[in-house]
DNA sequence: AGTCTGACTAGTA
DNA sequence: CTACTAGCCAGAC
């Protein structure tokens, strides 16, 4: 990785190569960076999204059970599977539903 | 330089 | 099943 960039600039990359209608997990992102299991860097990461000029489809990552842990940090609770249902997904229950067949892993895809 | 924090995760009770 | 604990590590104070 280019350790010009910051952690953050690190992990805006990777959840821009996120396909589109694709998630993936805080974790994933976290393992794909070299950091292990600091999942809670990756969520701290996309908190300060909003620092990037970037548009950080942050609303494709979520915690391993596929649930919008995040959707709170999006302006309105509902922005965030609204995002998610406009691009082939369902949420149910703050949920995604058939989570394992959407997920996509950055160690593994790239 | 030390302390606190967090959009997580895995393990234990 | 739910509740709580500990580990994780970079950035803000």
């Amino acid at each position: 990785m280019d350790k010009n960039k910051g952690f953050f600039e690190s992990v805006y990359d990777v959840v821009e190569l996120i396909p589109h209608g694709r998630v993936t997990s805080y974790g994933a992102i976290a393992k794909y960076l070299g950091s292990g299991g600091a999942a809670r860097m990756v969520g701290w990461a996309m908190n300060a999204c909003h620092s990037s000029e970037k548009n950080i489809p942050a609303h494709r990552v979520v915690n391993r059970l596929g649930m919008l842990s995040g959707k709170s940090h999006f302006g309105h609770p509902d922005i965030m599977q609204r995002l998610l249902e406009n691009e082939g997904l369902t949420i149910f229950n703050d949920q995604i539903q058939n989570f394992e067949k959407f997920f996509w892993d950055p160690a593994k895809e790239l």
